[in-house]
DNA sequence: TTGTTATATTGCAATATTACGATTAATAAT
DNA sequence: ATTATTAATCGTAATATTGCAATATAACAA
């Protein structure tokens, strides 16, 4: 099939499936890690940076602008990037209560 | 294509894409909850709970094994699944450092 | 041995993802 | 106005993912 069946989980297990599946590219990681290090930055930068061609980081910031993760601010005919704090810290504690639960004290093996 | 250009990002965004591509799936994100909320069990246990068809949730299972994030113990005719704490808790320590990066003072709009 | 149960593997159809060339749109500079 | 610059969009090829039916495998039971 190629499509999951999101309608038999709950809102959170697709919700936090959502946030990683962004996060499951490393484009999209360098592209975070390059706006957490520099505050903001243009798209022509993130493809100097990153080495992938302008529609491919093109295509990379539309996912994580579509998931709310960063801002994009048209500046001339260049687009500035940044990351929305308030979204990446609602993301984060989401993720975090997924990642973050106490580990179970029996094992099988 | 299909297929990401990894050699030229550095390991550790390798890294955290393949955590996070494995977490990109609602029905494996299903699977690690109820393996922290029961602790262990079989892969029976977990098709009658989840809903997907035996093979399918084989496959995951699978995927969640060869990143080492779960381990399966074989038990008669049954195999026993329960989590890798070792190995999450260093997957959780490479996920919080790339989620809990400090905030950008200085943002483009 | 024969059958039963539980899980893994194979094969495949449907769909999604990745990457990029070509093009378009929008602003800026001359 | 014309041209350059920047980024988005479109179209498409290559590959990956998802899900399951069919089958294989492995352990136990009678």
């Amino acid at each position: 099939m190629g499509l999951a069946k999101t309608e038999i989980f709950t809102d959170l297990q697709n919700e936090i499936a959502l946030f990683a599946k962004v996060f499951g590219h490393p484009a999209r990681v360098a592209i975070l890690q390059h706006l957490f290090k520099i505050d903001t930055c243009v798209c022509g930068d993130l493809v100097n940076e990153i080495g992938l061609a302008q529609p491919t980081i093109s295509q990379h910031l539309k996912e994580l602008k579509n998931l709310g993760l960063i801002k994009g601010n048209v500046e001339g005919t260049s687009v500035c990037y940044c990351i929305n704090t308030e979204n990446w810290t609602k993301m984060k504690a989401v993720m975090l209560q997924f990642l973050d639960q106490d580990l179970p004290q029996t094992t099988c093996c």
